[in-house]
DNA sequence: GATGAATGAGCATTCATTCAT
DNA sequence: GATGAATGAATGCTCATTCAT
């Protein structure tokens, strides 16, 4: 991140708290994605801190000193894999242009990252809304964050025809239904499928509400 | 077990089966009731085979008898809660009438039975696809039969316009979605609220498909 | 307790609570009994739950049923072992007779029970000390009761010489030091040998305060 | 690190033994007067080893140089106080004059360091018997080589008549006991209230024993 | 010499299930 | 048939100690 050699960085000289910082990213990020596998195979609440630690290789008090618990560090790992993928959208929708040609390409990045790591989608759509109250609150958040990005798809007249009040979190919800479904199979999304029906899913009820011509 | 014909046998003998076999029904009913409740505020998970009996007030010996265990009992509790919601639907639909119409009156039913026993909503919508897998896999047929019940809005003509493949999944899940926060929240659902928009949310997309004029 | 045969008695009916309550406390007695032995052999601190549940030959599960906890356990023991001593004393210093004859004959039950039973002694006075702030404040409120029952040697007139105010508690815990020291020793104590010494330490300094003459 | 000769440094050869050991010396009792603070507050048991070195502000690995471990460090700490204070008395004491007096000095010297310093005073007194086998041992030495102090109150005739042989000791636990009770409470002992007591409590028995008249 | 990240043995506790009465 | 006392496997977590840097 820096182009300097840390020795001339003036934080380098009293104990280098860059690298440890740095140190403990990494760690976290090791165990996180270990942990990604087990609880993707193994469901939150079968996998236990054990299997985490065997499976990122290091001890139980070194999990313990980067996570709270088992929920802390599922929470961590949740909110990982929802800031990258919303980061991810952000990039890719970054450009402007028409409203449904964005919520299109939102879809198009979520399903490729779904389709790329199903095991990180697997945590986020199966295993998240199972993991007791607080990973379940986070999902609602996710959702409820989805569904406020489609109301940009309304008539700013808000007496205007359009989809009834419930639409964009029922069908953030929906579509996350249809993919929790293929995940739980165990077979990644295939984006070319699934793309064309979830993007007229969500975006035709806006149809004629002035948004776009149909 | 018996040497006579059990019509014969006032209550006698083969420890009169009939009586036996109704005491078993209600003995499953009452701990399935008092079950509900404990469910329904506790959670799947935080419940213990404990509180369900206290709640009977039965032994723990007889709950065994009874089922094979905590998530037997869930299991059977959802199954007869879905099994009573679906005959309750069959029953207002028997009339027959527009599809449009069949379809509100369903979801009209399926609305007044979660505002009239919402630990029974919550236990059905809220907690079953977080109790196991077991859970999950009846929670998804759930969905899947509601979502077939739904297919008849298409036209007959299999290439005429209509709604993507995947609507019918999504539309149940995103209905079951919206009462799932609102049962989660501890407010169960308002019919009068509720009902115009999800008749809308899953009925819309069918208009012009020659199924209905609209 | 009961001199009828327990068939005869109301309670017998429905649910024998009577011999429910008798198995317990039994079950108690008996862990309780094995307790002491570890406790005194190991220490309080350095005694497992396990250690003691093997000492009892009951399961772990069954040992939290009747206690708390490994405290728990600890503090149930310490005042059955005081309340069975303070009915001793009370029993020996029943018949009145001279305040001093009665605290030798207090001193003398202490002394035999003691030496009786050194591991119960041992808990009572070496190990309740050091286990845990709960524990330390019934050892307190145990000297301080015993340090109360002193003070009826002192004469009617508060303005009489007599011991210091402090009297009473240190004399009672210098006399639990000494008692201390052999236990841990593990020399159970000689009552022939402490209780002339014992005796002449708690009495003397009362002599010629007009309750006895010397 | 440096290019010139030992010996021509400062103070040189042999690594500096002297600078060396004051340096530990000097580390060690910044490090004893941290870990006073942090076992006065918190007792032996439940402070962690990461606790003091926080306190010291040294790292772990510094005080596993310095010490064995947690039970070295309390006994370096117990020992440190106790020989400190011994030489208080001892100074006080220096210079002769009546058996009594010298009680008196001494049990004033002790109350105004416990009234000076509580928290020293509750490792020692409070901490001490509760911090495992060893520091008990230690702690039983010091009554014991207080009691020896005491015994010079005695006649030099054996058979004089004098407090029981068990005295001393008794004693010497009874004023410990005392002062445990006022600092577990939080109230760091009164000095003008509690040595009149005290020393009567300790010096009367000997009274017409030939050592001092009344 | 100093540092603190990593270790993992060890412990208390819960709860679904069994089985003798 | 019903009961509930007893079981013990399984788990999350703490903290004294080590050792590579």
């Amino acid at each position: 991140m820096s182009s300097l050699p840390d020795h001339l960085l003036p934080e380098a000289v009293g104990r280098e708290p860059v690298s440890r910082a740095v140190l403990e990213h990494h760690q976290r990020r090791r165990v996180l994605t270990a942990a990604t596998g087990v609880f993707a195979r193994r469901g939150y609440r079968s996998t236990t801190v054990d299997q985490i630690v065997s499976a990122a290789k290091i001890g139980v008090g070194s999990f313990y000193g980067l996570f709270d618990g088992k929920e802390d560090c599922f929470l961590c790992l949740y909110d990982l894999i929802v800031a990258e993928a919303e980061e991810a959208v952000g990039v890719a929708v970054a450009g402007g242009g028409r409203w449904e040609d964005r919520v299109v390409g939102a879809l198009r990045v979520l399903l490729e990252l779904a389709a790329a790591e199903p095991d990180r989608a697997r945590v986020a759509i199966v295993e998240a809304p199972t993991a007791g109250p607080a990973a379940q609150a986070r999902y609602s958040e996710t959702v409820a964050r989805l569904a406020e990005g489609l109301h940009e798809g309304r008539s700013a007249d808000a007496s205007a025809e359009g989809p009834p009040a419930c639409f964009e979190h029922a069908a953030v919800a929906g579509l996350a239904w249809t993919l929790h479904q293929r995940l739980s199979a165990g077979e990644p999304p295939v984006v070319a499928e699934l793309l064309p029906e979830m993007a007229e899913f969500v975006v035709a009820p806006y149809a004629g509400t002035g948004m776009f011509a149909r």
